[in-house]
RNA sequence: GUCCCCAUCGUCUAGCUAGGUCCAGGACGCCAGGUUUUCAUCCUGGUAACAGGGGUUCAAAUCCCCUUGGGGAUACCA
């Protein structure tokens, strides 16, 4: 049995386009297989598909596994005894056996044109049968067929399916009973010499020593063709797993109208590469009845083939998006800026040495929104206004400003007692240690020192003298707090506001009041 | 069309292998409350499913059959 041999499993992809998400998740489940068996992922490239391979595709594919953190043990990229792990390096080790599969009457050369081809099938289809090749150079004389191909005439090779029935012993699916006059004489080799997948696969497989093929549904037929390949050279083939595949929301194949397929989109709006590989791992398979949220580590610890459910599973956005919001919750105000600042650097909102010369405050400031974002991407224009100010007043937020009649005189009596208080001062005039000292947001403070015990200020400590001036002036404290969110940030949305006065500081906040009031004045 | 596979809340799933503990559990979403200066987070509660029909059995979400529905495959693509 193969069980017993060392596993060793491969992703394949064709380098023909970005990583898709349902290759990903292959990879995933090939990676995480290999982990619970303590056997080997190597990776190959299936690049035989001459015409539609590129080297881009295939940086974009290795980028997009570094990225979910999907090391290999074998790939292009390291020298290991089963290499190379390009197929079309590999194919010195094609001609010789398809050549004695001819020999053997298992294969046989074809010299029907594409056209030809079509025609059969199209006239067998019209009589009501399955449209496949209808195998007549499969018929011709050994001798005329080798002097055919010896004097140079097109051909491609063929594989002379057998009679009978097989069953197919899949890890997900079961046991299978496919009829062989379903299947074609598959070409092995085209006319123009190069191999073709089923054969460069089962050769490589082969070669390569795979014990576990997991790949998706799709392929489920091509694994019909290869067990016999590997019968028909004497060996025996692989256990297969074919895995249901991901759906778009209206339950069909997963397409680019219905939801991102591409994995490097994700990266590139930010999504935090663990949750996607939480989710993905989920869509498919159940961790235990309760939990959904766990590690890779975990999941090592109970996956298994046979838990993975049969049918396919659409790709639910609303809860990946939830799942990313969860992985951004849980990290530390130190990681989330590290996944940040690349995005904040992109919009142009600051620079990698201001974020490093200013470390505090930005974790300051990111920690302030973190409970408001699921992805990274969603950040940059959050904090837009702390670092570059903002154009117009949103709708919502000049309402609030409009609301009543002497909101301008409000806003100037806060002004004043915010004169009174110790505020940090605004950047780039900004201390470290109002940022080190006073960790943002304050719902996350556990205790807060009295006041004047520090030498800075806590946004508690703002809120009261907020509170006391609402109280002062006999309004309530949401008829205080409103127009002043309006007039420090344009919106009516965020953090706690006295943490946006912390992170504004003095100076700024001055500023904007000042421009609301003028505002208001007009 | 033909062949293969599948079928639990709208969605992801637990339960099905060894039928009773399931008038079916969790999660996302949604709805309603609570916390709160807004948004978000958080907490509480609610909504909602065994596709249909036949069997087998004392007993079926769990086993069998049929129907229906969905998916995949039918390339000198992978």
């Amino acid at each position: 049995m193969s069980d017993s041999k060392p596993v060793r499993v491969r992703f394949a992809p064709s380098p023909t386009g970005p990583l898709h998400i349902g290759g990903a998740r292959t990879a995933l489940y090939n990676w995480l297989f290999a982990q619970t068996q303590g056997g080997t992922f190597l990776l190959r490239v299936d690049d035989t598909d001459h015409a539609r391979s590129s080297e881009e595709s295939l940086n974009n594919i290795l980028d997009g596994m570094r990225w979910l953190v999907m090391d290999w043990d074998e790939g292009p990229d390291k020298g290991c005894d089963f290499g190379p792990y390009f197929q079309m390096q590999r194919m010195g080790g094609y001609k010789p056996r398809l050549e004695k599969l001819v020999a053997e009457g298992r294969a046989y050369p074809c010299f029907c044109t594409p056209e030809q081809v079509q025609e059969g099938r199209e006239r067998q289809e019209k009589e009501g049968g399955r449209p496949m090749y209808d195998r007549r150079c499969r018929s011709l004389e050994a001798a005329e067929a080798k002097s055919r191909v010896e004097e140079g005439e097109a051909h491609t090779i063929r594989f002379a399916m057998p009679e009978g029935k097989i069953v197919i012993d899949d890890l997900i699916k079961g046991s299978v009973e496919v009829d062989l006059a379903e299947i074609d004489d598959w070409v092995m080799m085209r006319a123009d010499g190069t191999p073709l997948y089923n054969l460069c696969s089962t050769l490589d497989d082969l070669d390569m020593e795979i014990t576990h093929i997991i790949r998706g549904e799709e392929h489920f037929v091509n694994g019909v063709k290869q067990v016999l390949l590997f019968q028909a050279l004497g060996h025996e083939p692989p256990r297969f797993a074919h895995l249901p595949l991901i759906l778009g929301k209206n339950g069909k194949k997963l397409s680019k109208r219905m939801a991102q397929t591409n994995l490097p989109d994700y990266r590139d709006q930010g999504y935090p590469p663990k949750a996607i590989v939480n989710f993905f791992t989920l869509l498919g398979w159940g961790f235990d009845a309760e939990r959904e949220i766990f590690t890779m580590e975990e999941a090592i610890e109970r996956f298994s083939l046979d838990k993975v459910q049969k049918s396919g599973s659409i790709l639910d956005d609303e809860k990946m998006s939830w799942m990313c919001g969860v992985y951004i919750r849980n990290e530390s105000r130190a990681e989330l800026l590290g996944h940040v600042t690349p995005f904040l650097v992109a919009e142009g909102l600051c620079t990698e040495e201001e974020v490093a010369q200013h470390r505090a405050w930005f974790e300051n400031l990111v920690a302030c929104y973190q409970e408001r974002v699921r992805t990274y991407g969603e950040l940059p224009p959050k904090v837009v206004h702390y670092l570059r100010g903002f154009e117009d007043y949103e709708p919502k937020a000049w309402k609030n400003l409009n609301k009543k009649e002497g909101t301008a005189e409000l806003l100037e009596a806060y002004k004043e007692s915010l004169a009174a208080l110790a505020l940090p001062p605004s950047r780039p005039d900004r201390l470290d240690e109002a940022d080190t000292t006073v960790l943002l947001p304050t719902d996350k403070v556990e205790e807060v020192p009295a006041e004047g015990s520090t030498p800075f200020l806590y946004p508690k400590h703002i809120e009261n003298a907020a509170h006391a001036l609402a109280k002062s002036r006999e309004i309530g404290f949401g008829q205080l707090v409103h127009p002043i969110r309006a007039a420090l940030t344009g919106s009516a949305m965020g953090p706690s506001l006295f943490d946006v006065v912390y992170l504004l500081g003095r100076e700024e906040c001055e500023r904007r009041l000042d421009r609301a009031i003028a505002a208001l004045s007009k």
